[in-house]
DNA sequence: TTTTATTTACCGAACGTTCGGTTATTTTAA
DNA sequence: TTAAAATAACCGAACGTTCGGTAAATAAAA
């Protein structure tokens, strides 16, 4: 039996990596923030700190898939509610404001060379599932898309800001935003 | 004499934080790309990284104020091509989208704790050029500054965006927004 | 000659990683 | 069903390397 379970282990390294980026996350630390010591670190990632950055931005994108993709996707419900459940998923994993991307905190030079792909893949997903809600509204595939770049564009930028200024208001206003963006 | 300009150290060191945060710019990658030896970097900063990071931080407060507040505040100059000007020199500096904002590089929190003030003023300087432009234009005061800061908010998430997609075309896209923000 | 600038050589501390070994748990054999 | 063997989980201590930073020595300017 595990004395940490993996989840538990994933969403402690995620917040150190969210917090430090990769270079600045230390083992000490991702091990502190896991429960677990260092060593028995190795022992669940014998790849190291790349391999669990690796399975933290795994997580990530399964979290992307479920909370935002499959929401957004779901036939079962009315559009302007799953874009209303997505949002809410959005302002939960930010803190509303208060976290940072961890995309962006390993968008550095250091992650981009070890992780860009990993990275570009969570990002086509967040704007794969934008796109598919916003043809189904209605708009043609390359507005749907440039419509779901904005969105990004405004959730990443907003964020950037709401952290330099200490105010969380940038951040749900771009939330606001989105909303307003698929109005009928 | 130095054998290299303060400026030149300037430009050095900003590159590399820049590219590789506060934690992942090593003293010896510092002094590389400012061609001294790292004891000569402590020579012309005793205070080591931290006052290294400071003086880039003033290097880039200058930089906005030259090249966007006074631009932008330029009476002598018709709006639309303060605007312009202003634009062209933030295409700039950010390599036209190839290239990251400091800001962002230093806002993980080792860098938060230490520089947080000063980034926040930098911020805020920038978002004052566009108000005081928004305000000439016509805008009253809090539209201009909302505005500005999605000016704002836009650039800095197209260039998260072009980074991890290696393709500026977002972030020619954010400046193209903005412009188009101020037609009357 | 004195001061300033630069460099070589070096330091203790922290880094990511590995090792040797202990304790649980699971699997196999009797 | 129990005993032995194998495996999984964990940890303290140490590895070699790189870190940020310093002292002493040399070179250049004033």
């Amino acid at each position: 039996m595990a004395k940490v379970s993996d989840q538990e282990i994933l969403i402690g390294l995620m917040s150190v990596f969210r917090s430090k980026g990769y270079d600045g996350a230390s083992l000490n630390e991702l091990a502190e923030a896991t429960g677990l010591k260092k060593a028995s670190l190795y022992h669940r990632f014998p790849g190291g700190k790349k391999e669990m950055t690796d399975a933290v931005l795994d997580f990530m994108e399964n979290w992307v898939n479920e909370k935002i993709f499959k929401v957004m996707s779901n036939a079962e419900v009315a559009p302007q509610i799953r874009l209303k459940d997505a949002l809410y998923n959005i302002g939960e994993v930010y803190g509303n404001g208060t976290e940072v991307c961890l995309y962006r905190s390993l968008s550095m030079d250091t992650g981009m060379s070890l992780f860009g792909a990993k990275i570009e893949r969570g990002i086509n997903q967040w704007l794969e599932a934008f796109t598919v809600l916003g043809k189904e509204m209605g708009l043609d595939k390359e507005k749907a898309f440039k419509v779901a770049q904005q969105n990004f564009v405004e959730v990443q930028g907003s964020l950037v800001l709401s952290k330099a200024m200490d105010n969380t208001a940038p951040f749900a206003e771009a939330l606001k935003n989105i909303e307003n963006r698929y109005q009928t």
